[in-house]
DNA sequence: GAACTTGTGGAGCGATCGTTCCCATACTAC
DNA sequence: GTAGTATGGGAACGATCGCTCCACAAGTTC
């Protein structure tokens, strides 16, 4: 109806996701999402209200592609669950550090900066958390079921470990611990949940 | 030879460390440090230099408290083993929030917030992980010397595991996570360890 | 074309940032 | 008491913060 955007909305806030991830929320100034997203001050605010919005439209956004491959990454899907978990948190844990610093979870990184006084934050982050903690349990559900984890396995039990194991992985992947150390830890928080089949995996 | 100071530095220092800690140190003003510690910014700067040194200031406070307690509290000095690792992780995520948010651990919130950009920060907040990785060695030698660990335990492996836990732990107690499910976490990754006494700790 | 609507560029707002400076103050040494 | 010295209080520096405003550009609708 009038004068139409020269940027693409949507590359802007993947733009704007990976600057909040690498530098977090209050080491980010609007001018440094200005310069990176290649907006001016004024079409920044129009289009996303002020910085404390679009660090909400981020973070939705990363758990919409980042969140969303984890998840999909942790569906079985025929194959050994033991695999998809070993995969799966290997995956997490050499996530792409494109130069700079590594950028570990983004969701942890906004959860440890921010904690708990940010309710419209540790809503979304509470809810990412929920998710994986779900995708979990329902992957070990499935082990269990098929016989590659014992029929006594304390489920709960067990996705407690795992998730606040993961919380861990990616701490240590943001500090640039070193990789195969991860994959120590990896190795024996799977060893321990007692898979009965020990094919390699 | 002088005037005499007004203020107790040390004092100053765990004031520093406490707002810092909660804040992380992006948020944490120079306004807010003199408030806090009851210092007006001429004392402050001639006392500590500048912002940052105050923070490692507070850091190297914090290890020299906080993490001296939590490496004693891991000293075994003839415990169970199984009951020393178990009150010790129950203790690090039931500490004093005082009020306000959850703290988490602050060598934790550090190593996200500044990352491996700091190299003087990153360099204390390896250490600090590195002192804790050790004490959990030790510990993890003392059981398996003593009987209550597996003669095959694999002890590297148990370390990195126990120690990503831990970080994982301190996460979510930052992002207030109940305690009950942390608790259950602990439980988890304690009997991951095939402790051979299963008497109740 | 004229009228209208929306985006862009950038100056600039008040507030706050980390930091410095000055001076009165309060103590010691003699 | 006098001289010397470090501190405490606080104004104020330049820079940057998040954000607003306005004139102009670039389209659509008729």
């Amino acid at each position: 109806m009038a004068r139409p955007r020269q940027f693409d909305e949507q590359n802007a806030v993947t733009r704007a996701t990976d600057l909040f991830w690498r530098r977090g929320y209050n080491a980010t100034s609007v001018r440094d999402l200005g310069a990176e997203l290649k907006l001016t001050s004024s079409s920044l605010y129009r289009t996303f209200t002020d910085k404390h919005t679009l660090f909400l439209r981020a973070l939705d956004h990363y758990r919409a592609t980042e969140s969303a491959e984890a998840e999909q990454r942790l569906d079985a899907a025929g194959r050994p669950v033991r695999q998809v978990l070993r995969d799966w948190m290997l995956w997490l844990v050499s996530c792409p550090s494109d130069g700079e610093s590594a950028r570990g979870c983004f969701v942890v990184n906004t959860a440890t900066e921010l904690g708990t006084t940010d309710a419209q934050v540790s809503q979304r982050t509470e809810a990412a958390f929920e998710v994986t903690r779900q995708a979990l349990r329902s992957l070990l559900h499935e082990g269990r079921h098929s016989g590659e984890l014992p029929i006594d396995l304390d489920i709960d039990a067990a996705v407690e470990l795992l998730f606040t194991t993961v919380l861990g992985l990616r701490v240590r992947e943001r500090a640039g611990h070193d990789l195969a150390r991860l994959a120590t830890a990896i190795d024996a928080v799977i060893q321990a949940l007692g898979f009965t089949s020990t094919q390699p995996s």
